[in-house]
DNA sequence: TACGCCATTCTTGTATACATAAAGATTGAC
DNA sequence: GTCAATCTTTATGTATACAAGAATGGCGTA
């Protein structure tokens, strides 16, 4: 076994979480992952106490991790400081980027609009977050960047089905094209305020999200 | 012994690092530790896994883990976001505070401004911290209250002498005033404003943290 | 004397064992 | 029949043991 197996449990099971493998609120029972992974509980704890560090998971004085199950309240607050987050980035990329900034938004961009037109949420999905890290790149801030990428990860699980709402992607990929606008024109505050409007959950998004959460808590009371 | 050592551990390490007792770059061992605190490797692995997912040590494959000692530029991008997050703070803040956050603000304020008086830098300085945590508190989102608390302390080890300054205390209880007045005016902008300028390293202390740094980087560059 | 190779030692990474608290079941009393 | 108390069981928290990769020092050779 190499070095470091517990960075690579960790990543696994962040990987779970993010992507719904494991639902908020569900045990992350130690001796079931170490089967499952093949290990022994040692490194499985290591990789949960990291993620009890970030915020992924809660782990209980002897009762054990589970997934966190954020309130309703707490996941409209991430979502607005992301907002801001993506903001900051978008205003420190338009006093910054570099001419391969620019290239490498515009190409972003353009991967965006071939997936929008082919109508390909799945495609759209992961060439906006290309879209999104290019942003973070080019405000030149590796902290900055850090934090918006841990962050965005976090908020995964609520982000699922957004894209799919009618007419989103459209949406979406126009108010890309202004917020590149606004920064290959250097212009901060337009920057900001696009990306902040762009992230922000407001008007529908706010039902969508309403109605994810909803759905979390129904299963949740099942349970228990 | 109760059952979450590594908890105790984890805040004990953190503080030690927060405090300059384990300096940037030191390395931590793991036996050292565990004879320090009299417990097992098993719970200090675990306090310095946690650690490490914050990002306040480094975990090197089969070498060990050291404090975070971060480029001079990182520690710049990290006080750029932590001014952006204040001004977030602020803006929030002016929005939504309530009539007790508007007391605890005042009354912070206040406090600041009788250990100003006294010239006390050490009162001032924690004064000071009390004030700031008051418009987290009033900004009413609680991750991001959070996420400023985490930074703020991350960044402790590197505003130690800030408030030494000739004059700081005076220019910064002067600024406090202007935050206190646009918050309670509910100007948004002013507030965010004011604070990201009160928070950022810029003039003045842009050659104080430079100092610093290079003085860690001297004591780095004897030591190997 | 300087450089490089090998052996020893030391430290980390993982597994296992043991202690203890919490959850669950069973039995007894009212 | 229900509730409570105790015992059993199960899982967490910590310690210890073992394996393996770095660091170190000594020795030999150029």
């Amino acid at each position: 076994m190499a070095g470091n197996t517990f960075h690579k449990l960790r990543d696994e099971i962040e990987n779970g979480i993010v992507t719904g493998e494991f639902e908020p609120g569900e045990r992350l029972d130690e001796v079931q992952l170490a089967t499952r992974y093949g290990v022994s509980r040692t490194p499985i704890r290591e990789a949960l106490m990291q993620l009890s560090a970030i915020g992924f998971v809660e782990i209980r004085p002897r009762r054990g991790a589970v997934v966190v199950d954020p309130a309703p309240e707490r996941v409209f607050e991430m979502f607005e400081v992301m907002a801001e987050m993506e903001g900051m980035a978008g205003a420190f990329a338009a006093r910054r980027h570099t001419e391969e900034d620019r290239a490498a938004l515009v190409a972003a961009h353009a991967q965006c609009e071939a997936a929008a037109i082919s109508e390909d949420t799945d495609r759209y999905y992961y060439e906006n977050e290309t879209f999104h890290r290019a942003i973070y790149a080019a405000s030149h801030s590796g902290f900055l960047e850090e934090q918006c990428i841990a962050l965005h990860r976090r908020l995964r699980p609520y982000r699922r089905l957004q894209l799919r709402v009618r007419n989103r992607m459209k949406v979406s990929l126009k108010e890309h094209g202004d917020i590149v606008a606004a920064i290959l024109a250097g212009d901060m505050e337009a920057a900001r305020t696009l990306l902040r409007g762009h992230i922000a959950v407001q008007g529908d998004r706010f039902g969508d999200l309403v109605a994810t959460l909803g759905k979390r808590d129904r299963r949740k009371s099942l349970m228990g």
